[in-house]
DNA sequence: ACAATCATGTAAGGGGTTACATGATTTG
DNA sequence: CAAATCATGTAACCCCTTACATGATTGT
């Protein structure tokens, strides 16, 4: 990722920004947005502990968010809000007309591109990238009806997310087709 | 990136695969390699020269490949080759079976998933994305000439990075079509 | 002569993951 | 009472990008 990510208008990170919006969307803690991170945006944007915990202190050091102690019984616990500040940062992005960022690492393909080296192993590099994607379309399919009451947005990134998953699994079926009723096009 | 991603096996980076790949593939110095990434693979995987240069020299400490000397008059250029441990090495990775790492990070999506924070903005959005992979599907109908006389590994790929991408601005049409229609959805 | 291309590299810094550590509370 | 869940955090480490620096060669 490139390190001049950093948002010029908002001056936050990548990851600063999933938690603002997160916290636009009620989540609380750190644990609940990790959480719903794991359940929603997990396909395109993945956040781990290690990242959101040292982003939420960055975020209120910067007056973005305030958080307040609010234990549950005698179990520490650290609940966030926006500030005034921080749902203008989080505007200011969602309206800014820079470039989005979009990076894939795709082994799979990567293997593919490659199997020319080793071309008796083709077949089953394909086969492998669709399995891994059907069983991401599984678990996309799992989270449809949680999402199918919610706000347009994640129900939109989740069609899309959806479709892409089909289009990629519909392409390998077809490849794989293509190289069993021709295993001498190489 | 997993930390723990280097090929139990092989023992090489995700870059330092790309490479031996590359070295397979009659690619002769870094310089060419980053050419070629650039009009191939790039689109699944990335590679800079920050990466590539110092990891030319990782993979020859390994033994994986050989560089030797070959200046063009006074410039001076190491051809790199692969090893027979080297060829190895991308034979194993080619055919191990652990799960190829997918990673994507769209922030577009990003914008979309919390664009009921910001309904106004929605279709805007929508349309950057749009607008986004169009200029991608230009980039890779362009090597597209180029990549059909060559091996079937790259042509699928191409193939493949096409598709998606083609489903990815069909969904966008939809979508704004969908808005476009009924703006009181929200 | 100038620009584009060929060619190699380094330093600083960003963003991220994993693994580990700790402990309270709820549920079966 | 044990297991799962809620909850917070840190340290080590990795991978990668950008920006910078340098210089030769080729094409116009």
């Amino acid at each position: 990722m490139p390190p001049q990510d950093r948002h010029p208008e908002t001056e936050t990170s990548p990851t600063g920004r999933v938690i603002l919006g997160m916290l636009a969307f009620g989540k609380t803690t750190g644990y609940d947005i990790k959480q719903f991170v794991d359940s929603s945006t997990r396909h395109f944007w993945a956040a781990s502990y290690g990242q959101i915990y040292p982003e939420l202190k960055r975020l209120e050091e910067a007056g973005l968010i305030t958080g307040r102690e609010e234990p549950t019984g005698g179990r520490p616990r650290t609940v966030y809000e926006l500030t005034d500040d921080g749902r203008r940062a989080l505007h200011t992005w969602l309206a800014s007309t820079t470039p989005p960022l979009y990076e894939l690492r795709d082994e799979g393909m990567l293997k593919l591109f490659f199997s020319d080296t080793l071309p008796e192993r083709r077949a089953e590099n394909i086969r492998q990238m669709r399995e891994r994607h059907e069983l991401k379309l599984q678990q996309l399919k799992a989270i449809q009806p949680h999402a199918a009451t919610g706000p347009l947005g994640p129900r939109m990134t989740l069609e899309l997310g959806l479709g892409i998953t089909q289009c990629f699994i519909d392409w390998c079926v077809q490849a794989e087709r293509r190289l069993a009723n021709d295993p001498e096009i190489n």
